[in-house]
DNA sequence: TGCGGTGAATTTTTT
DNA sequence: ATTCACCGCA
């Protein structure tokens, strides 16, 4: 039976002993505390949630509850379990109570998050989840891959059933910590009755490769507990005292995880905000948080309502949205703050539009011109619902030289790196399968689908890895065509670098560019004839640079693992825009949250697949949004916006309704159309409000164009909506989608016919030409 | 196997 | 619009 190492014990002892001597009298930190944070800090036994709001000091109540911890000789620093959901997070965290204890905090071996403690624990464990210590971790690529060989062996109509499906079915259950034999027969009909089955057959695969996906992290560690009682208790005694932040977003196997932890001595402290819960998608479970009392008799719990990061304007806002939803624990925030700006809203004619006014607007405001203290490009984000409007705003602050940065997914995520990756873990280890499958035919080397099953097929029978199966494929000439020639000079490739790594003979970066040339990775892309050809390169040259910091590949990988470093957005002067989802735990002096339209925020998918909750969850995500702001929070909508390539009218967000007015600056677009409507119509809204309270009805005001939306300044092409048919003349020219350019040959309704250039005389709707008067004959 | 054409899908994504 | 997957052909 596993135990702890002696290392274990010992880690975070020495530190122990360093940081006591070092540690601020008791008084001291505990004065800095509100009443309630206070309260949070000092209950240190038994079960506690911190119902902490947005900006009421809830990672320093944290944090300093871990001194305290320390400070009363409650726990050494190896004793305490403390889960974060980010690396961002943990880190944050490490240095804070590094700092309120004058030490580093290196010997806090269990602050980390929820996956990569349960990567430390389930090495240890591996063999009692049928692994080896040294299993490998599967990337969302990795998964689909496998599941798509499994799909295709079953003889399963992918197009009728994605494998991707599967993979979020296979999540979901995951996410429910239910192994294939305890999913429930109400979801036996998953998949077309087959998802259960080809399930067990990917966790057996999976075992075979001895891997894991990231669902199975937590998924092992909750079975090995629930089945080894013995190994359940030594954590349960090891952990003294565990501490959980943003616990509105465990899911349901991160809650058992937890529960089945804390279940000897329940000295458990859960902090979170229910209103802040935004990753339902993905499985979190608001109930968990919801529910904390009920599992947990005799919790206390701590309110942390004192706002210290916005103005109560900002706060009134805020608070008003998110009354909408029905199912709160409840919390009233509040500051003693001065009042500061009101929220201030604005509605664009289209996307464009709104791009250019806030790049402006953001000009005025670090120019110091809006009545305002000239504010930094640095404190200002911009905070948006999808990755795809970011592009607006990065497209538009590139033509103006205003700085920016985009938080968004990393560049590691993208494709080449992935590649490139692989190289270097089979450069590693040869027998990696997984990262081995994804190269081999990247480049094109001939080694195709049919091809990769030979191998397969030989590497299986002989109880080999794919890559000793290929070695012996090629010695009996299993293949034909171009993959013969080819595969014979991949492996020796493969032993050649493998040798050049394992002797370090050249510096890293030198032996990655030498992997990536040789085997023709770089030639493919520069032969590529698609214009993302050269960021990715660029991307690649990127990695290299980074491969200079590191002195062998196992050292390099060892991180990449981890991934701990996530490329911190840097603080200097730039313009922060991100998506709302990566804007949680962050702050902001001012704020803009454009694209408040239905459908967009909130998003309609959210709604057709979880209806109310749906649109709670997305009213959670205007409330975060509104909560990041300091000093300044301005939201706005426009009327027209391109979504997939299409030109579309939306009417402003329903959230904008919940918005109190009486918090609410209507700001007026500049531009010589919109003068002045805008305020009418709030004035208008506001004298009817009891009247034609409905969301509905306001949103057909706005429509109607009593919000005043500013008119395009300058000629640009802009679908024409059918309100605007008649804008189209005869013998104009014109832009479809579909069939290019084309004169107007004919007006009859809202339809138009128009001879195109290349598809012939067609009829067709108003609404998907575009006026294309500046394109020469 | 590799190409070029056609059609469908397209949030959010801490690990 | 753009990407991705699939189909049919060389």
């Amino acid at each position: 039976m596993s135990s702890f190492d002696e290392n274990d014990a010992f880690e975070g002892a020495s530190l122990s002993a360093r940081a006591m001597a070092a540690l601020r009298p008791e008084a001291d930190y505990l004065n800095e505390l509100n009443p309630a944070q206070r309260e949070a800090v000092e209950l240190l036994d038994g079960p506690i949630l911190m119902l902490a709001g947005a900006g009421t000091g809830k990672t320093k109540a944290l944090t300093t509850r871990i001194a305290h911890l320390l400070n009363t000789g409650r726990a050494r620093p190896n004793e305490i379990l403390a889960v974060t959901f980010t690396n961002k997070a943990a880190r944050e965290m490490k240095e804070r109570v590094g700092r309120l204890l004058g030490q580093p905090a290196e010997g806090m071996p269990w602050l980390g998050t929820f996956h990569s403690i349960c990567v430390k624990l389930l090495r240890r464990h591996a063999e009692l989840a049928g692994l080896k210590s040294n299993f490998t971790i599967l990337d969302t690529d990795d998964q689909l891959r496998l599941l798509k060989q499994l799909v295709q062996a079953a003889n399963i109509d992918d197009k009728r059933w994605p494998a991707r499906m599967l993979a979020g079915i296979i999540d979901d259950w995951k996410n429910r910590a239910l192994t294939p034999d305890k999913v429930p027969t109400a979801d036996a009909g998953a998949y077309n009755n087959k998802g259960v089955e080809l399930y067990a057959q990917y966790q057996t695969r999976l075992r075979e490769l001895n891997a894991v996906d990231f669902g199975d992290l937590l998924l092992h560690m909750v079975t090995i507990f629930q089945t080894h009682p013995d190994v359940l208790e030594q954590y349960q005694r090891w952990f003294r005292y565990i501490l959980v932040d943003e616990y509105q977003d465990t899911n349901i196997a991160q809650y058992l995880w937890l529960r089945l932890l804390a279940g000897g001595h329940k000295n458990i402290c859960c902090v979170g905000d229910d209103d802040q819960s935004i990753y339902g998608w993905r499985g979190a479970e608001v109930g968990n948080i919801l529910r904390f009392e009920k599992d947990f008799p005799g919790a206390h719990v701590v309110r942390l309502e004192q706002n210290y990061r916005s103005t109560p304007h900002i706060l009134a806002a805020a608070s008003n949205v998110i009354r909408g939803n029905e199912s709160r624990l409840g919390k009233e925030l509040w500051t003693d703050k001065p009042e500061g700006e009101k929220v201030r809203l604005i509605g664009h004619w289209d996307g464009e539009e709104e791009a250019r006014w806030i790049g402006e607007e953001i000009e005025a405001m670090t120019g110091g011109t809006r009545g305002m203290r000239p504010f930094g490009l640095g404190e200002i984000g911009i905070l948006v619902r999808t990755t795809n409007q970011i592009e607006a705003f990065a497209d538009r602050f590139m033509s103006i030289g205003l700085p920016y940065q985009i938080i968004g997914p990393r560049d590691d995520d993208k494709l080449e790196r992935r590649d490139a990756h692989a190289y270097l873990k089979v450069v590693a280890s040869r027998d990696n399968d997984l990262a081995l499958e994804r190269i081999l035919n990247t480049p094109k080397r001939g080694l195709g689908d049919k091809a990769r099953q030979a191998i397969q097929q030989c590497a299986r029978s002989n109880g080999l890895s794919l890559f000793e199966g290929a070695r012996l494929s090629v010695e009996t000439k299993l293949l034909k065509g171009k993959g013969a020639a080819e595969l014979p000079k991949l492996i020796t490739d493969l032993d050649r670098w493998a040798g050049i790594a394992s002797r370090q003979e050249v510096p890293l970066r030198e032996l990655a560019e030498m992997v990536l040339d040789e085997s023709g990775y770089t030639e493919m892309w520069q032969n590529a004839k698609t214009p993302d050809a050269i960021s990715r390169l660029e991307n690649l040259k990127s990695l290299m640079e980074r491969l200079e910091k590191y002195e062998t590949l196992v050292e390099y990988l060892e991180y990449l693992e981890l991934r701990d470093a996530n490329d911190a957005a840097d603080s200097s002067q730039k313009v922060t825009i991100m998506t709302l989802h990566a804007a949680k735990g962050l702050e902001f002096p001012a704020v803009f949250l454009p694209g408040w339209e239905d459908g967009l925020f909130p998003s309609q998918r959210s709604m057709d697949e979880s209806g109310l909750k749906g649109l709670e969850e997305e009213r959670r995500l205007a409330y975060v949004g509104i909560t990041r702001a300091e000093e300044v929070c301005t939201i706005s909508f426009a009327a027209n916006r391109r979504v997939f390539g299409q030109w579309q009218n939306a009417m402003p967000s329903r959230f904008i309704d919940e918005l109190p007015e009486d918090h609410v600056e209507v700001l007026t677009p500049p531009g010589l159309y919109g003068g002045g409507q805008m305020s009418a119509g709030i004035e208008a809204r506001a004298a009817q409000a009891n009247v034609y309270n409905s969301p509905g009805w306001k949103r057909m005001q706005a429509r109607q164009g009593q919000y005043g939306m500013s008119q395009p300044r300058e000629s640009r092409n802009t679908v024409i909506d059918a309100t605007a048919v008649a804008s189209f003349t005869l013998g104009e020219r014109v832009f479809h989608q579909k069939f290019g350019y084309g004169g107007v040959v004919g007006i009859e309704g809202d339809k138009v016919e128009v001879e195109f250039d290349k598809a012939g005389t067609k009829k067709v709707v108003a609404q998907y030409l575009s006026a294309k008067d500046d394109v020469p004959f």
